[in-house]
DNA sequence: ACTACATATGAGTAGTTGCTCATATGTTCA
DNA sequence: TGAACATATGAGCAACTACTCATATGTAGT
């Protein structure tokens, strides 16, 4: 159950996101992922390590380059999914409960 | 791009997949949700306000009770879908890179 | 109006997180 | 073997998070 929001909490970085995204384009080196994003590589190097430790990427070296890519497909349809929640029309969300008493008789 | 990675933050919490999970059940008062999870009230509402901000869940006030649902289809859609990523086989997951370069030759 | 109950909210705090910097490991080439 | 490059990893720190406690708001009944 809390491996759940383990997952959750692995794709709730914007900086992992970003990471995920340039992924589902393809495999990328760590060198390329920091360029693409504008970070160090060391900072990168430590996200994927948590992204790998949740299984959400796989590494595969080539040389001296590393390359990563998506671990499994379930995690773009994970993304879409999210997606659609956000992309939400977001009716009557107001603050806070505006008033449906269907127990309580007219307030007051 | 960033409000994906909130989603996803915002499910990234056992309190809260435990909170959402009870909710997949029907809609919960606040006092029940904390019996339930065996939380104080107070901890309970302060998630909820995070859980409605980002629109995951919706209240309803009867009386003096405030009934909390889950607010649109999507979000169960998620949970099964991340479960189906953690129930993944989990094959050659090791600490790191193993030993394949398709690019390099024999390595050493 | 007053009390009792249910929920919401602000402040404060221990624990967590995402970065940077320094350093270690692994790989290629000379 | 040694230098150069690519990546990984540990320590440390600023920013954030999830709780607790105290208090405010909202509602029902007397």
């Amino acid at each position: 159950m809390s491996e759940l929001a383990d997952t959750f909490r692995a794709l709730g970085d914007a900086t992992r996101v970003r990471m995920l995204d340039a992924l589902s384009h393809g495999e990328r080196c760590v060198c390329d992922l920091a360029a693409a994003l504008g970070l160090t590589e060391s900072a990168v190097s430590h996200q994927l390590r948590l992204l790998r430790n949740m299984r959400l990427v796989r590494a595969r070296r080539a040389g001296r380059l590393v390359f990563y890519a998506l671990d499994d497909h379930h995690i773009m349809s994970l993304f879409q999914q999210a997606r659609r929640h956000v992309q939400e029309p977001a009716m009557a969300h107001g603050g806070m409960v505006g008033q449906a008493s269907p127990a309580s008789g007219g307030g007051r």
